[in-house]
Formats: structure tokens, C-alpha cells, sequence
DNA sequence: AGCGAATACTTGACACGACAACTATTCGAC
DNA sequence: GTCGAATAGTTGTCGTGTCAAGTATTCGCT
């Protein structure tokens, strides 16, 4: 039976808002998108990181790590954004197991149409209040909590255009 | 027309990061107090909020902000936890519209139960990779987000045993 | 070469949250 | 006091994510 060490009342404050920002960060973010461009945040990240890739284009298990999906979540999304003709799937060349997602035309005029809105909501909610100061702190605290979230890395290499 | 004015480098550095976070973190304790309380994350939180409520009681709008939801999930949690016997429903004397969610003695067993691991899972993915230091700039920048994405503060204030 | 294990996805069932519509009670203005 | 508006909560439907199971292909070992 382990001794359970409690949180200090400075660790237990800090805490408490960091879980009231992951509960309420994402409603906002979503609300915007949906309004305005019809896309889950999700969605809108997806369609971010396969419009970056070289040919716009992502093996599903890539995307999905880009993402910090799992494979079946993605998939799903796929499926709904196929269905919106934003993304076309292709068969891999090289490893036929493999399915390539493809950002259409369409597909990439919806992101950079969507990126604006989406940019200013971040801005407004998150950046502006925000010293440069604090968002090197953020930068450096979010990368130690990541390490141990994601100790592969997946989610914060260093590369990628927009947020 | 509006210009958008992007991100820097080290804005969507950090920017990045967070999301990641926000992305991540949910799964992490959801999965702990899944496998170990049968609990949603949000089902210990309710009933975190209830064990420190006097008389383990709470009026469900009140909860509802105590736990920053809206009435209708709310109401949807409360009857899953009337049904496994943790929570009851019972009129409020002073007011006939409202309605009291009241901690049984079994609901409080539950939460002193998962507590621990709980707080365990907290320490090990985000406080203990973080220097005194870190905490208290957490703490500052996540009220500076918090006061914009919920300037009426019904997440953040001070009082609160426990995470 | 061949066979078992691992990888890359897909699909279907189910659970939880969001939204909208509805009931019931209380407040406020006149 | 009465009537309209606001508040408190419930319920049903629907979209999205998770989990488990299934298929297809490739890798690795001997």
C-alpha cells in the first residue's frame, strides 16, 4: 500500500487550471471552426498537416501520428472528409498494406480559407494575453510535460508551418 | 477584409505544444480512472466537487459551474451516477425549480478510493517534470488564458482540497 | 521458401457530449 | 396580483471517438 504523496496548495492551484483550460480550450476552438468553416478542430488540424506534406499528401498511419490520433479515429475522419471530396484516398505504391491520404483542391481551399479565423481565435484566446515571456514559459513547461505525455515525439517536432 | 496578423516562430512553438497537451492529457487520466475506479475523468471531478461541498451537497447549476459544464451533460453524468448509487437527486427546499446532487456514502467511498492513484497520475505526467518554478509560471499563464476563455472565473477560484 | 508475428488499415457497436425542444418554477415590471 | 421573461433542469437525437474484431500485406526467422 503506497504512501500517496499529496499535492503541494502552489501545485494544486496550477493544476486546477491547466485541467480548466484542457476542458474548455477546445469548445472554443471548435465552436469557431464549426462556425465559420464547418470543420471540427480535429478536422481542420488534419487537413492542416496533409497541406504541408510534400504532394499534400500523408500515409494514414503518418497523419495519424502528426495528429496524435489513433489509426481508427483518423480513419473515420478520413472517411467523413472523402465524403466532402476534401481528402481522396490512394493506395500506397511502395507498401501495399499502406493507404496515402490526399488533400484535394477543394480540400486546401477550405484550410486557407479557414486559417484566418482560426489564427485570430488563437490569438485572442490564447497568444495575446500572453507575454513574450510567458509564451517561452509555456513553450519550455509544455515541452517537459510533453516528454513524459509523448515520449516518442510524435506530436512536437520542431517543423510545421500554421498553427 | 481583415488582415491576419500570423503566429512567430516561438508563439507557434509554444502554441503547438499546448495543444498537444490538451490533446494528450484528457486520454492519459481518463485511461487510469478507467481501468482502476470505472470512472470518467469528469465523473471523479463531479464527485470530487460533491466531497467537498457542505452536507456533499450541491444544487446541480452550482455543480455544473464547480465542474464547468453545461446543465444538460451534467444531467446526463448525475443520472449515470444515480444509477450506479453513488449520487442522489433531491428537491431543493428554497427553490422548486433546482435541483440537489447529493454524494452518497458509497459515491464518497468511491472517490476516497481513487483519489490516490489519481493524484499519482497527476504527479507523474505533469508535476513531477516540472521545477517549482515551472508550476508557478503554469499557474500564472494558465489564469491569464483562464481570464479570457472564462472571464466570469467559474473555474478558477482559490478554495479546493484535492485535485 | 514458408510460416508466424507484426503492421496498416477498416468497420461496427457502443458511450459520451452537444444541441434543441420542452416542462416547471420564480422573478420583475406594471 | 398578473403576465412575460428568465432560470433550473430533463430528455431525445445525433455526431464523433473508442474499443474490439476482422482483413490484407509485409517482415523476420529458420
Amino acid at each position: 500500500m503506497p504512501e500517496t504523496t499529496w499535492l503541494t496548495p502552489e501545485q494544486l492551484s496550477a493544476w486546477k487550471k491547466l485541467i480548466a483550460v484542457v476542458e474548455l480550450l477546445p469548445g472554443t476552438l471548435e465552436a469557431q471552426l464549426q462556425r465559420d468553416a464547418d470543420l471540427t478542430h480535429f478536422e481542420y488540424f488534419t487537413l492542416a498537416m496533409l497541406s504541408e506534406a510534400p504532394d499534400r499528401t500523408l500515409r494514414l498511419s503518418d497523419l495519424a501520428a502528426a495528429t496524435n490520433a489513433t489509426l481508427a479515429r483518423l480513419s473515420h475522419v478520413v472517411s467523413r472528409l472523402e465524403r466532402r471530396g476534401l481528402v481522396r484516398r490512394e493506395p500506397c505504391a511502395e507498401d501495399r498494406r499502406a493507404t496515402n491520404g490526399v488533400l484535394t483542391e477543394a480540400g486546401l481551399a477550405v484550410v486557407v480559407a479557414a486559417a484566418p479565423g482560426h489564427v485570430d481565435t488563437v490569438r485572442r484566446h490564447v497568444i495575446d494575453p500572453l507575454t513574450p515571456a510567458d509564451v517561452a514559459d509555456l513553450d519550455r513547461i509544455m515541452l517537459r510535460v510533453l516528454s513524459v505525455l509523448d515520449p516518442t515525439n510524435a506530436m512536437h517536432a520542431e517543423p510545421t508551418p500554421r498553427p
